[in-house]
DNA sequence: CAGTGAGCGAGCTTCCGCTTGACTT
């Protein structure tokens, strides 16, 4: 990690720096924002073990994550350590021998822009951090914190909250149509349409004032649907059309620390803190790769591993004709590493472990061992049946899924943030039925259906939505949720993140008064020109 | 002269991102 850093506060500047007015800052202001760097406490011993072993070495290999973070902690180590040997920087994105042999052949210089970069980054982060912070305990209460990451958090959760507070919920009814098709099976279907027509979905709601969006749909209430239901009673039915669309589901892409993270809390009701200590263990054990990562790439030999067995487990049939390459699609990825997955050529099987792992190591070993085999099966086949019921001036519908051959799905289904959908997302299997044949009624019971709001957020969607905002890195989605709660801008009800007040207070005065430093693009932003650095195309 | 309370000044809080070993309960 890292072994030098601004100083934490005005005690930790050196001396020559002490009465400075920017001394607390650790970034000379005045001067061009020249960073002043320290050994912390806590590394002063890594460093002399680093210095005594150069001492003996007639190399020096600098073999730090091909990153932002990584080119500097290698820049900060030439630094500190001033080597007279010879150095060379390595770089590989996996832990293999074929990986390391590579880089060991084509060593190459220390990237001096985009350890600038890193420069910047981080001097705008103390500056966020350490002139903002102080602005809240003069304004709102001693001790709270503002910074570039965790006050978009906070300012999530509290325009989340905002939108439930405005919300108004609605309430429309519809039917649920009971019909016998010519073989005597039952089919169960929904009102859609009357008299030409539609019939509102939740959506059609404007949650801010529960009424309609547009007026040209039937709104039922209660009597509405009860009169309805007698009329119908006596009506004609038909099967007016049978839609069959095939469909096919790709597997999703092996875990990075985000998604590992949220399947964590949603499949195991893990917290995202609770992930990382199982699966630093895992790790440092030699069961999985390195769990913090934005990359969904697998080396070489974790594919050939993965399609052996695929191979053996589930046949030739579940093996796609060419391994499977998941593209990126978080903004910011740095790909670093691999993604994560078991380690070794091949997997250990998930029953030879189990005895050699507690609990919690075990589900965790398991759920990344069956992601890893999904991403390389073949795709999941079925269709889907829409059958369309017209009689009495009323239009009925029904949906059902088949699947043809289930693919990936025999090791793995993705968990949902919504119970419902996960349900829906069941096989529903309808009787068979020609377009043209006529139902009988067997009754139609009236529904009732109310508006909810938009859900608080987990730690699994708030992980999922600053990651997709650019926001944070894999080392840092469980401190986030964890700094949030330690100072008590939000708290934990159940699953949910809910806000206090103090967080209102703080995100009302950043929106009113520094409203571009809690904008929602802003890190995307700083991440452009951090990227203009690195391509010595802006000045740090 | 002792005890009390008001007033003042000094020192502290805080960021993000990379990591593992040291320390406490």
């Amino acid at each position: 990690g890292h072994i030098r850093d601004l100083p934490k506060g005005a005690k930790e500047v050196p001396a020559k720096y002490k009465g400075e007015d920017w001394a607390y800052l650790g970034v000379n202001v005045e001067d061009d924002f020249e960073p002043v760097y320290i050994v912390p406490k806590d590394k002063k011993s890594q460093v002399t073990k680093l210095k005594q072993a150069l001492k003996e070495a007639e190399d020096l290999l600098l073999a730090t994550d091909e990153d932002r973070e990584g080119e500097a902690i290698s820049w900060h180590l030439c630094e500190v350590l001033k080597p007279k040997v010879p150095v060379r920087r390595l770089v590989f994105h996996e832990i293999t021998r074929e990986a390391i042999e590579e880089a060991l052949e084509h060593p190459r210089g220390i990237d001096e822009a985009l350890v600038r970069a890193q420069e910047t980054r981080r001097i705008l982060d103390r500056l966020f951090g350490y002139e903002v912070s102080p602005l809240l305990w003069r304004k709102i209460r001693p001790k709270l914190s503002a910074g570039r990451v965790q006050s978009v958090a906070i300012r999530l959760i509290v325009d989340r909250e905002r939108e439930r507070m405005a919300f108004r919920s609605a309430t429309w009814w519809d039917l649920l149509g009971d019909f016998a098709t010519e073989r005597s099976e039952r089919l169960q279907a929904t009102l859609v349409r009357l008299e030409g027509k539609r019939l509102p979905t939740g959506k059609d709601f404007d949650p801010r004032t529960g009424k309609l969006r547009q007026d040209d749909l039937v709104l039922l209430d209660e009597p509405a649907a009860r009169a309805l239901a007698d009329r119908l009673r006596s009506a004609e039915f038909r099967v007016v059309k049978v839609e069959d669309r095939p469909f096919t589901m790709r597997p999703a892409a092996p875990f990075t620390t985000s998604t590992l993270q949220q399947e964590a809390n949603r499949k195991l009701g893990f917290t995202a803190r609770r992930t990382m200590q199982v699966a630093q263990n895992l790790y440092e054990n030699g069961y999985i790769t390195y769990m913090r990562t934005d990359s969904t790439n697998l080396a070489q030999v974790a594919v050939d591993a993965a399609r052996d067995l695929v191979r053996s487990q589930y046949g030739d049939d579940y093996l796609p004709e060419r391994p499977r390459q998941y593209q990126s699609k978080v903004k910011n990825a740095q790909e670093a590493h691999e993604a994560i997955r078991p380690a070794g050529h091949p997997f250990k099987l998930p029953e030879s472990v189990q005895g050699e792992l507690d609990r919690d190591a075990f589900r965790l070993f398991e759920l990344i061992w069956k992601r890893t085999i999904a991403s390389q099966m073949a795709d999941a086949r079925g269709h889907r049946v829409t059958i369309t019921i017209a009689g009495g001036g009323a239009e009925f519908q029904v949906s059902g899924k088949t699947i043809d051959f289930p693919g990936f799905l025999r090791a793995y289904v993705e968990g949902s943030d919504d119970p419902d959908a996960e349900l829906a997302d069941q096989e529903t299997l309808l009787p068979r039925v020609r377009e043209g044949e006529s139902l009988e009624v067997l009754g139609f019971e009236p529904k009732s259906h109310t508006t909810q709001p938009p859900p608080r957020y987990s730690e699994a969607s708030l992980t999922r939505t600053l990651e997709e905002l650019g926001i944070g890195r894999p080392s840092t989605y469980a401190a986030i949720i964890d700094t949030i709660q330690a100072r008590d801008y939000v708290f934990k009800k159940g699953n949910a993140l809910v806000p206090t007040w103090t967080a209102f207070a703080v995100v009302r005065l950043l929106e009113e008064h520094l409203p571009s430093l809690v904008d929602y693009q802003f890190t995307a932003q700083m991440e452009d020109y951090l990227d203009a650095i690195s391509r010595h195309e802006a000045e740090h």
